[in-house]
DNA sequence: CAGTGGTCTAGACCACGAA
DNA sequence: TCGTGGTCTAGACCACTGC
């Protein structure tokens, strides 16, 4: 039951209690709650304050509703990514990118589809690339699954000129992907650097990554330079954060 | 107005309205919604439908609402932060420690207040410091904020054999912070890991960052090792995403 | 079929902000 | 004081799930 002289909403309390009893354990995870119906005799609150306390929870990401079956605990899940060693030369030359490279080293079963298009650059584009903007570039628009789940979003831009002739603008990049392309036209990798944020999804993300509500995605652009500092690649991926945890490395000093 | 034929709910159809008329820029960044009065009437649906709509803009964190004034476009802010170059022994000789480097890169002033104490490691802690569980680690439990707003939550553990009878154990670890206090007592720092991801903010961490609706939190777990591996700290931070970006760089190869 | 969540209405009263 | 958003009710009908 609700207090009603506390001066805290309805809906926050029952909220509140809700919460307690899911982080506590006393609901478990995957179990389901109560009914509505139920939840409306246990706390004296209509049905509609019911659901708006159970769509701060979802808004949390602490449960899941399922039309016609109910509310439910939401399990945990997470998939480790390493990076220092995720983009070695080694690893390129036994794969066929960095995506695949993770997904042997997770095991679960990859597949990918790539849209190939050609735009000039934004401000943005323009920024990371080190180029004007309005300069052509090669855009790869990937999806990328595991086991049949899409699991990441990646675009990838290079300037045109880089990639003119080259096996970059078809949908097969081949062995070791677009960083071993680079290579074999005189453009060797000297190093990378990644942007990393997060924010609430767009409608369309949450609709391609099959988001629940309450689950944010991890942003990171990864931009590639040659050895004298030019930026060769930027690539904006876009990860369900409850799939996904970015592991860096670096010596001190 | 809504149509009310295509199976698409009312609340959706109104939100992606919104929504479009938000990204497209017809609402600019900072400005005032409709009341949802107008809205009621130029959609043709109830207030609750209305309210609903918005919430679902909130929840993507579009919008925020003051009550008594109104729903307002939400304007993007973002700190930029380094991480390579932010833990050099170099930064440290000169400041308090890693978000005082941070603070005085940013420009803006900073402050923080601690809370010291002392537990035995759980599962998470023990696995991170390669310590058995339950063995008595120290506790830092920090609250940083930039020009008076709360910006950061930082909790630092380290076994507790290492910090007795240094400046760890008090609120002022003196110049250079806990980094500079661990190898004064003879550890050098080797290397730096950090595991980023992100989720959606405890009601505790919404209040203390003051963060609005549909704003996540980035979580990182930075562990300190010495020159032989060896685990000597470990901190869990939680940033406001809206507010931090994070870069890391390295070489190729 | 019964039970579940999904959507929607037409009000009501309250608390806050600005004039 | 008035307009704003915040909360809440007591229903209604629909769509989905599972027996």
């Amino acid at each position: 039951m609700v207090d009603r002289t506390s001066g805290v909403p309805a809906f926050r309390q029952v909220a509140a209690d809700l919460r307690e009893k899911i982080v506590s354990g006393r609901f478990a995870p995957g179990a389901k709650l109560p009914s509505e119906h139920d939840l409306v005799g246990t706390y004296g609150v209509s049905r509609p304050t019911i659901r708006e306390a159970v769509d701060v929870l979802r808004g949390e990401g602490l449960v899941t509703s399922e039309h016609g079956r109910g509310v439910f605990v939401r399990p945990p899940a997470s998939i480790q990514r390493v990076a220092r060693s995720r983009l070695s030369r080694d690893a390129r030359e036994r794969n066929r990118g960095a995506f695949l490279a993770d997904a042997a080293a997770g095991g679960f079963a990859p597949s990918t589809s790539v849209k190939i298009g050609f735009e000039p650059a934004d401000a943005r584009v323009a920024g990371h690339l080190a180029i004007d903007e309005g300069t052509e570039v090669t855009v790869r628009d990937r999806v990328m699954r595991a086991d049949g789940l899409v699991i990441q979003l990646a675009v990838s831009r290079l300037p045109r000129e880089l990639t003119r002739g080259t096996a970059i603008e078809d949908a097969d990049t081949g062995p070791g992907g677009t960083y071993a392309r680079l290579e074999e036209a005189g453009r060797t990798i000297g190093s990378f650097a990644e942007h990393v944020g997060a924010r609430m999804p767009t409608p369309a993300e949450a609709t391609q990554l099959q988001l629940a509500g309450g689950v944010p995605v991890i942003t990171v652009t990864r931009v590639a330079y040659d050895v004298e500092g030019t930026p060769l690649e930027m690539n904006d991926m876009v990860l369900a954060a409850d799939r996904y945890e970015l592991s860096y490395e670096w010596p001190a000093g």
